[in-house]
DNA sequence: TTTCGTTATATTTGTAAATACATAACGATT
DNA sequence: AATCGTTATGTATTTACAAATATAACGAAA
């Protein structure tokens, strides 16, 4: 069996922090279904937490990263704002070069 | 205030965890003291929690990281072997590298 | 053979974090 | 004005993890 190295990114405001996996994660599936409730339920995790995780992002960030609304046709919703698409492709595009430089220092530490 | 990305990295065998920062911070203090109790209190954690650090990372390293003896002159110790010490140097050289590049990506997560 | 500072381990206690549950508010549509 | 599926919160409970406490074993040296 050989090592591998693993790794976590995440940015931070301040002592805030503003983005991690977890959050890019339930991102995208609002993305995906137009509502927390159903992104929540996708994810199998409670809306609760998950309306905890959206508020702290949205407490964190200098734009909006969604837009919720309330009541009318299908009991409201949540999407996504352009800034908040934009700051999940940078994420995901700065975390896989960091898995890629990580991967490729495997052989070093399985060769002391 | 600016965004800034954060990481820790680790080194997993299987499913175990070798080593981490804290782990490595722990070996640093064994090398520098010689003992397991004094490496301990001066990171101001419990020896039991230090010794169960270094008990997982000699179960699931490949060959011995550290050395200990019991009883004796001086009740004994703990040393870093030859090979634990490259471990770690090579530890601190990726985490660096890793620091440095994602210490450069800041600006794209701030210009979004 | 007693002392000493260490390694080694079990057991209990305390604390923080995750989870579950419960409920209010909202507003277009009917 | 009643309905519906949401968002938005509070609170209680459970779980997991950290911390504290206690104690045995070891072996060179005096």
């Amino acid at each position: 069996m050989n090592y591998k190295i693993k790794s976590r990114i995440w940015i931070e405001e301040g002592d805030n922090v503003l983005l991690g996996e977890g959050r890019v994660r339930l991102l995208k599936a609002i993305d995906k279904t137009g509502s927390l409730s159903k992104a929540a339920k996708s994810l199998q995790i409670s809306y609760k937490k998950a309306w905890t995780l959206i508020d702290a992002v949205n407490k964190s960030s200098r734009q909006p990263v969604t837009v919720t609304s309330i009541g009318g046709k299908g009991g409201g919703g949540a999407v996504l704002t352009e800034y908040g698409k934009k700051l999940i492709i940078a994420f995901d595009e700065i975390n896989k070069n960091c898995w890629n430089y990580l991967d490729a220092q495997n052989e070093k530490i399985n060769n002391i």
